[in-house]
DNA sequence: GCATTAACCACAG
DNA sequence: CTGTGGTTAATGC
């Protein structure tokens, strides 16, 4: 929408950090920004893979089909990039994502942003860095999801919320119920449950969508018990 | 057997 | 969309 002005962006990637002046020329010259509301689809599963997406500003889940319903694979907060490897990997978009608050995201040409990674070593091996480091918590979160019990799942997705998304105790819960539950793969009830008992013993406080942890120490413990 | 865990269904606010 | 109760199935003492 807004012609963008990436060369005095404030929220330029580490990578683009490391671009020429003249390279940043003509990554304005091959990029649009547009603006996402709440609940917008930013890219679909199944659609074709166009531009590169970079979150400029705001909060995405990404999420895919699986066999009974949706699942969550993991938020991205601003600033990151969206989707490279299902843009690099495939025509079409492996999974979708979607739009939790006002979000920021600039649409960077496939062709501009694939002669930078060409072109440009220190570019290129940022980007690399970024998906390893994506790929070591990825594995790891896989791991962890896949052999816990259903409180150690939740607990452990509200304190990676607290701690990497917030940086607070006290935050506005980005996910309704049936979204927690295509996150840590259960149902919408067990979630509803598990939230009461929680705060029932005083571990955490919601009020509305505001939920407060209480008792951290409590919530480490049911996450690394499982 | 008995307890625990968690999914599925139905229904209410 | 959320919360709850009943039911059921699987798993583990």
């Amino acid at each position: 929408m807004a012609n963008p002005e990436c060369r005095l962006c404030g929220l330029k990637s580490p990578a683009a950090e490391l671009l020429s002046s003249s390279e940043l020329e003509t990554l304005e010259l091959n990029c649009a920004q547009i603006n996402f509301k709440k609940g917008d689809v930013i890219f679909r599963e199944g659609t074709l893979a166009t531009n590169i997406a970079y979150l400029k500003s705001g909060l995405v889940k990404v999420h895919m089909k699986g066999p009974t319903g949706d699942k969550i694979l993991r938020l991205m907060k601003a600033p990151t990039y969206l989707g490279l490897p299902t843009t690099f990997g495939d025509k079409v978009n492996h999974y979708s994502a979607t739009a939790l608050i006002d979000s920021h995201i600039c649409f960077i040409s496939l062709d501009t942003f694939r002669d930078f990674i060409f072109k440009n070593g220190s570019f290129a091996y940022e980007i690399i860095l970024d998906l390893c480091r994506n790929e070591l918590t990825d594995y790891q979160k896989y791991a962890n999801m896949s052999q816990k019990q259903l409180p150690g799942r939740l607990a452990e997705i509200l304190l990676c919320m607290s701690h990497e998304v917030y940086k607070s105790n006290r935050f506005e819960l980005p996910l309704n119920n049936n979204e927690l539950s295509d996150f840590i793969s259960t149902s919408r009830e067990s979630v509803s449950r598990l939230l009461s008992d929680f705060a029932k013993e005083g571990i955490i406080s919601i009020n509305k969508k505001e939920l407060t942890i209480l008792k951290e120490d409590m919530l480490e413990k049911i996450s690394l018990k499982g």
